[in-house]
RNA sequence: GGGCGAAUAGUUCAGUUGGCUAGAGCGCCUGCUUUACACGCAGGAAGUCACAGGUUCGAGUCCUGUUUCGCCCA
């Protein structure tokens, strides 16, 4: 510490590491195993093994680390839990990859080998997400980590599979899914990223079969036209309508299709005629299914034209394009284009267009499951902060679509059904059958495909608690307290986690559900790998630590709104950083000159201030309550005695300030305004506690006869202030409280300070106010008169009433210390002191004579504008009051102050107008 | 096409039940090496609260419409 403490700026270097470690070996992790204690419990979003920690993640995890700190403090069963999830499609891309670069296709490898190097590569990168979550600080449980495919989570997946099976709700059928040509695999809706493209709308001619004309269908893919079944009209097409029931020629291949009728061609759009291909285009297999019509495939899995597709067999999608239509153009079959902007669907995953391709899926069956998901959110069970997302949950509810669940990966959970060789029998099991239920077949095969991984991840609420055993974890911790979670994955998992809660639980999964906003760069992008625009977080956290990253991302961050990160703002929480440790480093400097012994006791786990030391013991033993106050705090008793009178005006103002700043804090905290919470915490210890408290206590705190209660006083804020901001900073605080000489144990599991009586004080926290006032009028007559810094100079104070004079005379020392005046005379009437720049602070004229140095023009004008600029506030004032309808309408203490306003204010411009006069005389 | 959000100082954002003479951080300007801190201190300038209507005694806040930007869904 000494080392530490001799640093002439906070370095955050080894301290953080080295606490991370204590708390895990101290065992502070784990929840307190204290059958009454409230249960507090997070599951954490769970990252992607194979991935590294960004920015949304830092976010994210400390919001979460505040509130469990917080919950840990005030005394809850605090359990954060932690995992990873297997990723299913990102990490077969990856391994897919390296193979590749080895020259090695999975294919050849073989599903054994290739999980084999996917395991491998999933050992290899968990420790690095590990390691970066701790480094941020989180005080995750680590001895019940999970991995969304380890071995008991592997089972919560098939046992839910199985049961969803059992009941119906899952089916296999033919279906035209979303595709990735490039994974080769399908991907539900969700994973489809829609973007606008600037594309071409091409007229194509059909002829008609019987050689009389043709149609013109419009179209963006004509490489489709291969798999076309049909051309559609509306059916009240007057136009058109009478087409319907001819056939026409589908160019290039020579096959004869239908015109038919469906409201699904609309006769103001495109050309009228729609080209209807139900095995390529989502509208149009639902046209197929209302029509009955063929459903013809003319590409394949690797989007690449096949037998079908006549003269572009072969060919890619998008070479099919072109070809297709030089083609046509050659047949004399190409009508005209013209630009189309349209929404084309990319795998959120790797950027491929997607392609709607026919195939045989596994899905679930969402209706029935959404039904108790939108009711807990309607009835107030589940809560979403902030509110808005509730609509667009329950839009997306109440559109819910079938969720294709298989993929056509090995890297997953793979599929636990057995097809029977003998009789196809279809068999859904925990546990590899040995024989055919249905014909005592053994010819057994496993489904092929895995499940998506938000089929493990949507029981993340519950399978790391042990589910589906009944465990005493599952029994204690679910429903869990809050889940936190960037709004972009409402419907994958948010919605998903509410759904298979009441599902197999019939119960929610947590209580509230709190969004955080997206990490965006300064141009508003969302950043990204690919774009490479996000900082490593790492990096960050060498440069800054992990506590300035924490604290600047908490306070400076709207709630639930989008966040544009700037690397300068992270150098507010590095030099708050330092703030604390310089305040630190001054009382504790002057304490150990002191040579005072503390007394180290037990602290209770729990404190309110407001019990422990309620402002009327306060009001009627000062020193008492405070004593009752230190013990709450830090158990022993106070090192030295400490009468009522040691108690000055600023002791009281702080007591006052600390005791206001923990019942915000401790509220915003229940309010989940985290940043409410830090940042009334970082300004009660920046400008109050330093710039003014400090500075006002420093002269008796080197003052050997007097420094003992001034210091208790300055310790005791010291350690209030670390426990309020240790959520937030958990680093800093928890080393410097380290080096309280009261202090014992860990800050981690120390009390949490609340206030939820009356505030001590305040009367002397008023009288600390005016005080104040008074002297940033003198610093600004001194700044615009531009007094020298070095001349300390007088002021006299004039009050209107001779009951005032005293109580302010008591505070003219103090007002001398920090305003860095001489001397201060109070007075109650008598003439202005001349020549002097006047102020006014309240009710008080503050005059500082200085001869020869007032540039008596300069302080004339000065003293018109403030004049013009009272004169046009009473103005307005006036009129509010003259009028009957707001005094009669308004609220009394809102028409009450503004006569109260009205008066002081007229009371100030008399004063300044009484001002000008004797300037102008003088 | 439907929905959601944002628009407040140069900039990033607060502004909770309508009571506001609209605040903070960063930046800017002035001054300061005052034995914790220049990662600091003191002081200052800076605003048509996007626009147009409306409700109200009173609107940054509520309502309607418009514009711009962003997001989601189809």
């Amino acid at each position: 510490m000494d080392e530490i403490r001799n640093l002439a700026q906070y370095s955050p270097e080894g301290i953080e590491q080295k606490w991370y470690k204590a708390w895990d070996e101290a065992g502070l992790f784990a929840p307190a195993d204290d059958a009454d204690s409230e249960p507090f419990v997070i599951t954490l979003p769970p990252p992607n093994v194979t991935g590294i920690l960004h920015m949304g993640h830092c976010l994210g995890n400390s919001i979460q680390d505040t509130l469990i700190r917080w919950a840990r403090m005030r005394g809850y069963a605090t359990l954060w839990v932690p995992g990873t999830d297997h990723a299913s499609i990102a990490t077969e891309q990856v391994v897919s990859r390296q193979m590749a670069a080895e020259g090695l296709d999975k294919r050849q490898l073989g599903r054994e080998a290739f999980l084999e190097r996917a395991w491998t590569w999933k050992e290899h990168t968990h420790g690095r997400i590990t390691r970066q979550v701790k480094r941020l600080g989180c005080s995750l449980d680590w001895s019940c980590e999970a991995f969304t495919m380890d071995a008991a989570r592997n089972r919560a997946v098939t046992e839910a599979f199985v049961a969803l099976k059992e009941k119906g709700l899952i089916y296999r059928d033919v279906y035209l899914v979303n595709w990735c040509p490039h994974c080769l695999t399908a991907i539900s809706d969700d994973e489809v990223e829609h973007v606008e493209k600037q594309g071409t709308m091409w007229r194509l001619r059909y002829p008609l079969a019987d050689g009389d004309g043709h149609v013109t269908v419009a179209t963006t893919r004509p490489e489709t036209m291969f798999g076309d079944t049909a051309v559609a009209v509306h059916p009240e097409d007057p136009e058109r309508k009478h087409l319907i029931g001819r056939m026409v020629s589908l160019p290039l291949v020579d096959r004869e299709i239908p015109v038919i009728g469906d409201h699904h061609a609309d006769p103001e759009k495109g050309t009228g005629f729609v080209k209807i291909t139900p095995a390529h285009d989502p509208n149009d297999f639902e046209v197929g299914r209302r029509q009955d019509l063929p459903q013809v495939i003319c590409m394949d899995e690797h989007g690449v034209m096949n037998e079908n597709a006549g003269p572009v067999q072969g060919l890619d999608r998008f070479a099919a394009r072109k070809e297709t239509l030089r083609l046509l153009e050659e047949a004399g079959l190409f009508d005209g284009k013209e630009k189309n902007v349209h929404q084309v669907g990319h795998h959120d995953r790797c950027g491929n267009i997607i392609e709607p391709y026919l195939s045989k899926q596994w899905f679930l069956k969402m209706d029935d499951l959404a039904k108790p998901a939108v009711r807990a959110v309607e009835d107030g069970e589940i809560t979403l902060f902030p509110e808005r997302w509730v609509g667009v949950y329950h839009n997306w509810m109440r559109n819910i679509r079938d969720w294709c669940i298989s993929r056509q990966l090995w890297w997953g959970h793979r599929i636990p059904v057995w097809y029977c060789g003998g009789c196809g029998e279809e068999i859904a099991a925990t546990a590899a059958p040995e024989v055919c239920p249905s014909c005592g077949g053994t010819e057994l095969t496993q489904d092929e495909d895995v499940l998506d991984t938000w089929f493990s991840s949507w029981l993340w609420t519950f399978s790391p608690l042990g589910w589906p055993d009944r465990t005493g974890d599952l029994e204690r911790f679910h429903p869990t307290t809050v889940m936190v979670t960037a709004a972009d994955i409402i419907f994958f998992w948010v919605a998903r986690m509410i759904m298979a809660s009441y599902e197999f639980l019939g119960e929610k999964p947590f209580g509230e559900v709190l969004f955080t906003g997206i990490v965006r760069d300064g141009e508003g992008r969302k950043m990204s790998k690919s774009l490479g625009n996000s900082p490593d977080p790492v990096d960050l956290m060498d440069q800054y630590g992990a506590d300035a990253l924490r604290c600047s991302l908490v306070m400076l961050t709207p709630t639930g709104q989008d966040i544009f990160f700037d690397e300068t703002t992270l150098e507010v929480g590095r030099n708050f950083c330092n703030k604390i440790f310089q305040a630190t480093k001054l009382v504790l400097g002057s304490w150990d000159e002191a040579g005072l012994e503390a007394a180290v006791g037990q602290a209770p786990r729990t404190l309110d201030l407001a019990e422990v030391a309620p402002a009327t013991d306060f009001a009627e033993r000062p020193a008492l309550a405070f004593a009752a106050a230190w013990r709450g705090v830090f158990g022993g008793d106070l090192p030295v005695a400490v009468t009522d009178e040691d108690l000055h005006l600023e002791d009281r103002w702080i007591l006052a300030r600390l005791f206001a700043t923990a019942a915000a804090a401790d509220g915003n905290l229940e309010k989940r305004r985290l940043n409410d919470a830090a940042y009334g915490a970082f300004n009660f210890f920046r400008h109050e506690f330093c710039d003014w408290y400090l500075e006002a206590a420093k002269p008796r705190m080197r003052d050997e006869e007097r420094r003992g209660p001034a210091l208790c006083v300055a310790l005791l804020n010291l350690g209030v202030a670390y426990k309020l901001l240790h959520p937030v900073m958990p680093f800093i605080t928890e080393e410097l409280w380290s080096w309280l000489p009261p202090a014992n144990g860990h800050l981690m599991t120390s009390s949490f300070p609340r206030c939820t009586g009356a505030v001590p004080f305040a009367a002397e926290a008023a009288e600390f106010a005016s005080v104040m006032e008074v002297v940033t009028v003198v610093r600004n007559l001194r700044n615009e008169l531009g007094v020298q810094p070095g001349k300390r100079g007088r002021a006299v104070l004039r009050v209107p009433s001779a009951a005032e004079v005293d109580p302010l005379a008591a505070g003219g020392p103090l007002i001398a210390l920090l305003a860095k005046l001489e001397d201060v005379a109070v007075v109650c009437g008598g003439a202005d002191p001349e020549p002097a720049g006047a102020g006014l602070a309240g009710t008080v004229e503050v005059f500082l004579p200085m001869a020869g140095l007032i540039d008596l023009d300069k302080e004339r004008a000065r003293l018109e504008k403030e004049l013009a600029r009272i004169e046009g506030w009473l103005k307005g004032c006036r009129a509010k009051l003259a009028n009957e309808k707001f005094t009669a309408n308004a609220p009394d203490h809102v028409v009450q102050k503004q006569r109260d306003l009205l008066a002081d204010n007229e009371d100030a411009a008399a004063k300044l107008r009484e001002r000008l006069a004797s300037l102008a005389n003088g």
